[in-house]
RNA sequence: CGGGGUGUGGCGAAGUUUGGUAUCGCGCUUGGUUCGGGACCAAGAGGCCAUGGGUUCAAGUCCCGUCACUCCGACCA
């Protein structure tokens, strides 16, 4: 049998060799994409939408419970709207799509391929509030949008990617800092209940915000050889957006008051995140709430009498409380084995003779391969109880991971010495707020700043940099 | 956008230095034996060697151009 392992080792290179490597090897050898003749685009192949879907409509759940409404708005925008805010424009003009014709004829005005919505909502939203009792309007969109990136990786970097983006206004400040507040949590919330992935809460710096907000907020997650990865963001643009595209309203007072915006959004890399997050040297290790097939039925010897039939009534009966699926082709056991591994269903059930004299089958849990031979009478409550241990014992292993490769450092020298001797992770570093050290930092060091954590805490006076009163604890890394 | 590398059946490669019948493994098809960790035997199908031009009796191989992909840097969810 070590023989036939070889072959896995040829498929996919190992984590530790090259994560590169071996991350472009498991989305491809999973079946989750597939490379398109268009440039930096990529095929998202059924399974990989399968987990898209399933992470759509829980996040579209919460969306949903906070109040919020989904709408769909135009692919194209014209180039004078989207010029309407200058550090708006400023920011995305380097990787925006132009058309410039419509069949032959060229466009009095070209537009661009959505990077964004900002700026269709902004026009919308100026036409459709006027009262104070319009407000607030709550709007998400799924959707696609555009970027045209120079270098890609699937799901991480794209030209194209799917996302949702979501664009709401409101009366006061205070209130629209609260939905910003409330997005981010539901985000942080999702990935570590949902996606089993931990995540650290915390504010960009000025210099790494979104373009043209007051504020942006996010949650940065670490990936299993440390590198840093923005899972997703909140963003609270006070009346900037307001003035320029004249989003006003009349309040309780008859005075026109600027509405206060806010945007949030999460993409399709989220599947890249939780990829890298819970991989390992045998393919995708996926959350149980976002697997599209959380228990996989394997009939062994199915030649024999009665084997398929059992199997068959087994799927049917879980189907009615698990995504199931059954696996009847005539390929050997242990290929099937091997090949649900690479796809990550979290539960593997293999059910043979044996196992039908005794009433029984054999449950096997992807992330550690241990297996339990489970009366068929309690099969339902195993299944889930062993889904629920999965999903904590992953967010338990990321967890670990991110806690041991969090590095505290009151020193640039630290920090170079950190990265050189203890590899890639976040770096808990003082900072005094200025922008110069910031880039010196990324400069000497090699790390960028992420955030400045919610989770404060003080680890020396004075700014690794420049040795002046320190402002803020910031966590840098090195970021895909 | 700068610096490397690679293009050969569906996939992964050898062959290129030194020009001379298109090779190997995997996969696929058919039949049989297997079946609790990537099975085995037998017989098949499948390629104008990325592309355009040149040199030559003869080009996958040498020369010039083009395109694509990929890795490393600068920009980004």
């Amino acid at each position: 049998m070590a023989d036939n392992n070889k072959k896995m080792v040829e498929e996919i290179t190992s984590m530790e060799v090259d994560f590169g490597r071996w991350y472009t090897d498991v989305v491809k050898k999973a079946d989750l994409v597939d490379y398109s003749s268009v440039k930096g685009c990529m095929i998202i192949r059924p399974y990989g939408y399968a987990i898209w879907e399933l992470i759509q409509k829980q996040l579209d759940e919460r969306f949903k419970a906070t109040g919020h409404e989904n709408v769909y708005m135009p692919l194209f925008i014209p180039e004078s709207l989207l010029q309407k805010e200058k550090d708006h424009v400023e920011g995305f003009a380097p990787e925006v799509a132009w058309v410039t014709h419509g069949g032959s004829e060229p466009l009095a005005e070209r537009m661009c391929v959505r990077p964004t919505s900002e700026t269709l909502f902004c026009e919308h939203y100026a036409n459709i509030v006027h009262s104070y009792r319009d407000l607030p309007k709550l709007y998400n969109q799924w959707c696609n949008v555009v970027r045209w990136e120079k270098t890609t990786r699937p799901f991480l970097r794209s030209r194209e990617f799917l996302w949702q983006e979501g664009h709401t206004v409101h009366a006061t400040a205070e209130e629209a800092q609260a939905e910003t507040e409330q997005m981010l949590n539901i985000y942080a919330e999702f990935c570590e209940n949902v996606l089993n992935m931990p995540v650290v809460k915390g504010v960009k710096t000025e210099s790494d915000k979104f373009a043209g907000a007051v504020a942006t907020y996010c949650i940065e997650a670490l990936m299993h050889d440390g590198k840093a990865l923005q899972a997703g963001t909140s963003h609270f643009f006070g009346d900037g957006f307001a003035k320029a595209f004249n989003m006003t309203y009349t309040d309780k007072e008859n005075k026109q008051q600027y509405v206060q915006q806010t945007s949030w959004g999460v993409t399709t890399r989220l599947i890249g995140a939780l990829i890298m997050s819970h991989g390992d040297n045998n393919g995708l290790v996926l959350p149980p709430k976002v697997a599209p097939t959380q228990v996989v039925v394997i009939p062994i010897a199915a030649h024999k009498p009665g084997v398929i039939e059992k199997a068959d009534e087994l799927t049917a009966r879980l189907a009615k409380s698990f995504r199931v699926k059954i696996d009847k082709t005539d390929n050997s056991a242990g290929w099937k084995f091997a090949e649900y591994e690479m796809k990550g269903v979290p539960l593997r059930l293999e059910i043979g003779p044996k196992d039908i004299e005794n009433n029984q089958c054999v449950l096997v849990r992807r992330d550690n391969r241990q297996k339990y031979f489970v009366s068929l009478d309690n099969l339902e409550n195993e299944i889930a109880n062993l889904l629920d241990e999965l999903g904590r014992a992953i967010y338990e292993k990321a967890a670990a991971n991110m806690e041991s490769k969090t590095y505290a450092c009151t020193s640039m020298e630290e920090i170079i010495a950190s990265r050189a001797e203890k590899g890639e992770g976040f770096v808990r570093a003082m900072w005094c707020g200025e922008e110069a050290c910031e880039d010196e930092v990324k400069e000497k060091t090699g790390v960028g700043s992420r955030c400045i954590p919610f989770a404060q805490e003080k680890l020396s006076d004075v700014c690794v940099c420049c040795g002046k009163p320190a402002k803020h604890m910031v966590l840098w890394a090195v970021a895909y």
